[in-house]
DNA sequence: TAAAGTAATGACAGCGTTGACGGGAAGTAG
DNA sequence: CTACTTCCCGTCAACGCTGTCATTACTTTA
């Protein structure tokens, strides 16, 4: 049923690898040719078979990104860096969701390299971090967003979370809380609560104490936020002020405060992180840390295309500085 | 550098044919060689090389799906129900956002079947529905959400837009608003207008009079639906209730009450659309239509599947019923 | 005028896999 | 003991394309 070259070539009266030339825009063809050829592709509708040709070239000029969920903006963004940046250099974006199931993720790895992805894009989770490592053994360009496992196919690029932290707690504290406490995330094994340590950090840094049952724990989503942070002020009814995991939490957040006749930010103040489009439609607006989502997608992109053409050498881990954005809730 | 089927051979001793037979699961074969190749494979790390297979398959195991952004998490949620059902069925499902541009769906649609893809699920857009019509010409099995197209290769599934506008509408003439706006999305052209019918003929069913100026549009997002509140609101300042061509629309028309000190529901009730988990985050509570999104895409996979395995059947489009839900804000 | 390009095309093999078919060994039946 | 199965495995071609090299037909140069 599909036309191929042979079809071509045969109506045209030339041969194949001619046509593949023409398709190739090869210049060592004569005009007239090219034009013939032309024509006949045009009235078959000829089109190429990338696979066959992905085959032979060993090149698909495809890569794979893979992220948890979509249900975060925080990630649809990033996803539209990495697109609209492969875009600009001939690339198909191949994005796949693990839906926060870790068996899906190393499915979808294994088929992105079975289909001879170019080069894959990882947004990393808790549960990949080991089967990473070991992944990027057998795997050509890696790039790692937040991730943590030293490898040489591997190439990582992150927000600076600690220092969006201390950002955020820094300015809590400079309005004038005292009792400042956390939203984290369950998931977040101990290397990765960089947050926490920005949180920690800031506060030893104005001298004040930390206490670890000031950081409640829960999924980093709404309904997360909301019983977290329903813990957490029953159990600390004195706390004015709450950093929060991400946007999601912080929203949660919010909607606790509502119940419990809190009003935000006069008698309890709320600070998210990654500014997401939520961020604004929420009342009152999220003061949260900034995080150039399309950015860091788009460097992780830069930064497999480099591997890619240079697979041997190995730079440093590129580090984007989050930046805090003062609204409404604090 | 990969591992071929050759490599595994040579080092089991035996035949290409029979390492592809264990790979396959084929049932011709002892339990001694498969046991021996097995062991190979798992020694040299063999991965088998889905380009290859699908070149002489001629199937991928791949579906493509396009949608326009990823922006609205309705979008995101339709994304999920096919991904969803596609690994049930062990297809892989290709996510590709054409960020609102005609020429790159068109783009994405290409490579999709220069690549192989088994199939193609494609929310339609405004732009896309001449080039559908010519596209389904020369691809396979194409499944379009919200389509219009009349077409054997296309199987069609969408939710009835038109009968939830309805819901909505009644709803709030039957909480006594009179005076009913509409904001719409500049982008429809008349034959996509199923909420603005299902708004007129709920108006006129009672007894109502439409006016063609108490619908407004703009761009079918948070600012677009902000816009165009603030201008039918200053035109129409008697009308005490808006439905909304989506949550993202309803939301700008929230902020834009808000901001002329209307309060909602009370001076202005407001009905979104889709039924997206913003719809619960903003401030009042969005009243809204739900659709059944996850659904609408698992569907959508479905009679994927069905086309694949049964090119000729024709199935009548698959239309899904919204549902009202009453929160706060109507 | 012969030697040496140069430009345009074709022949052929091979990318890694599978389908179709073939054949030998072992088992079963007559 | 022959004939017919059944089981296991191998050979070969092909999927649609591109890389390499050979070939033909002209030019150009000394």
């Amino acid at each position: 049923m599909p036309v191929t070259m042979r079809d071509v070539a045969l109506q045209a009266g030339v041969s194949i690898k001619t046509v593949s030339r023409v398709v190739n825009h090869q210049p060592e063809i004569s005009d007239a040719t090219r034009q013939r050829v032309l024509a006949v592709i045009d009235a078959l509708g000829y089109r190429p078979n990338f696979l066959a040709r992905a085959l032979v070239t060993q090149r698909t000029q495809i890569i794979g990104l893979v992220v948890v969920t979509l249900d975060n903006p925080y990630f649809t963004d990033i996803a539209r860096g990495v697109q609209a940046a492969g875009r600009e250099h001939a690339y198909l974006t191949f994005l796949a969701t693990s839906d926060e199931d870790p068996h899906e993720e190393q499915h979808i790895l294994e088929s992105l390299v079975a289909y001879g992805a170019d080069g894959i894009i990882v947004y990393a989770t808790s549960f990949s971090d080991g089967y990473l490592a070991q992944f990027a053994e057998h795997f050509r360009p890696l790039v790692v967003i937040h991730g943590l496992v030293e490898h040489p196919n591997i190439s990582h690029v992150r927000a600076d979370f600690e220092g969006g932290a201390r950002l955020a707690v820094d300015y809590l504290i400079s309005r004038r809380h005292r009792a400042i406490g956390m939203l984290a995330n369950v998931e977040s094994p101990p290397a990765r609560r960089w947050r926490e340590r920005g949180y920690a950090a800031s506060l030893r840094a104005h001298g004040l104490t930390v206490q670890p049952d000031c950081i409640e724990r829960d999924l980093a989503k709404i309904d997360g936020g909301y019983a977290a942070t329903r813990r957490l002020l029953t159990r600390h009814p004195e706390l004015t002020a709450i950093f929060a995991y991400n946007d999601m939490m912080a929203i949660g957040a919010l909607k606790a405060c509502r119940e419990l006749g809190r009003r935000v930010p006069e008698d309890c103040a709320i600070v998210g992180f990654d500014d997401t489009d939520l961020a604004t439609i929420v009342i009152p607006n999220l003061t949260t840390v900034r995080v150039d989502k399309r950015e860091l997608g788009r460097q992780a992109f830069l930064r497999l295309l480099e591997k890619l053409h240079h697979p041997d050498v190995t730079y440093p881990p590129l580090v984007l500085p989050p930046e805090l954005v003062i609204r409404e809730s604090a």
